[in-house]
RNA sequence: UGAGCUGAUUGAACAGUCGCGGGCGUAAGGCGAAAGCCUGCGCGUGAGGAAAGUCCGGGCUCCGCAGGGCAGGGUGCCGGGUAGUUCCCGGUGAAGGCGACUUCAAGGAUAGUGCAACAGAAAUAUACCGCCUGCCUUCAAGGCAGGUAAGGAUGGAACGGCGAGGUAAGAGCUCACCAGCGGACUGGUGACAGUCCGGCUCUGUAAACCCCAUCUGGAGCAACACCGUGGAGGGACAUAUGUGUGGCCCGCACGUCCCAGGGAGGUGGCUUGAGCCGGUCAGAAAUGGCCGGCCUGGAUAGAUGACUGUUCACGACAGAACCCGGCUUACAGAUCAGCUCAGGAA
């Protein structure tokens, strides 16, 4: 059974930048700690050099469409923070979805069914 | 019809499938002694005209406070509106526009101080050139003493402008008109306007200091109130008994209770309010009175999204974070009302 529940806590943000790993991708960067026999846990954050609380709060509505899509294939045990990079506009919803799929494989944290359906695409 | 002015409204729509926050209801499931909580299901609801900038004014909260003064800061034509303002409405004055209309930090420069670059002889007091008079030298002309702000030149600004008289040449020296200053009268609640009289002219700058009048405590919801594991503090009780482990002894581990305080974290503050809509009355308007109806976000890593289809004018600026009233700034467009100018027709 799969728990999923979001990072709540500054400390709870802070252990995962100092304690994770980091992997980057076009639009996303990912930090993640390993914690076993826990749930999934994910925060999604948005530069502020992403300038206007419009575009920062539209990009993060769309990583968490696309990790809501995802979610239900990844493993748990870990803490995940997606954070949209700014780089002056907002890409849109395929690229973040395509993105996150790709960060995702590369961190090894999506089950083997979806990763044929990855293959498929 | 074209060009324009003012005010107001609006800020893509619909359907389907997934998904999110709050609320209400649950005869379903789980946990619990219970209150209730969690999951599920159902219903309904969920960003703006600027939510923004944080420039004013409040409400609310805590701190401070006998009374008075100084300093600092704000405001600055008049009347009204308002909880209140630097806001709004109406007016006065000035400036701009053919006009509708727009713009205005609009008290005081005879209380004082400062500043006015460059140019110019001289910037608040002046004689460079010029003009005129007298004396001296003398071929033309020049020198010395004095008068003079009409003319030249400089400048944003030069003992108010313009005309006539007057004079050696000139000058408000005198006069008419205009501007400004002071006074009286009339009208107006008032800013002010009009008329008359007087003397005779005093540069600008106060978003320079300043003077005058008037207002003015400070900090902000990360305010503040309540609950509060651990750690540290104080007190009480125990000094080897007690508690835990264990069948019991040995052994091993641990002081127990209360108090205030309050770092993480939680709960409240948190949305019914100078509220919105409609009608009516008062008013020139801002606005106010009365009547009826409505309840319309409350998150806390922070809720409105994704996809598909249809339509159009193909979608700008942009996201609540305690709440209101204004101001300012950003903005694709669309609609309505009133008005002005130009041309044309009747």
């Amino acid at each position: 059974m799969k728990q999923y529940t979001k990072l709540r806590f500054n400390y709870e943000f802070a252990r995962v930048y100092r304690k994770g790993r980091r992997v980057s991708g076009r639009v996303l960067t990912m930090h993640y700690l390993r914690r076993p026999n826990r749930g999934l846990r994910t925060g999604v954050t948005v530069s502020r050099r992403l300038k206007g609380a419009v575009k920062r709060n539209r990009f993060k509505r769309l990583i968490r469409e696309s990790f809501r899509l995802l979610k239900p294939d990844l493993e748990s045990g870990y803490d995940i923070i997606i954070m949209g990079r700014a780089d002056g506009s907002i890409p849109d919803y395929e690229t973040v979805r395509q993105d996150m799929i790709r960060l995702f494989k590369r961190v090894g944290i999506s089950c083997a069914e979806t990763q044929n359906r990855c293959e498929e695409e």
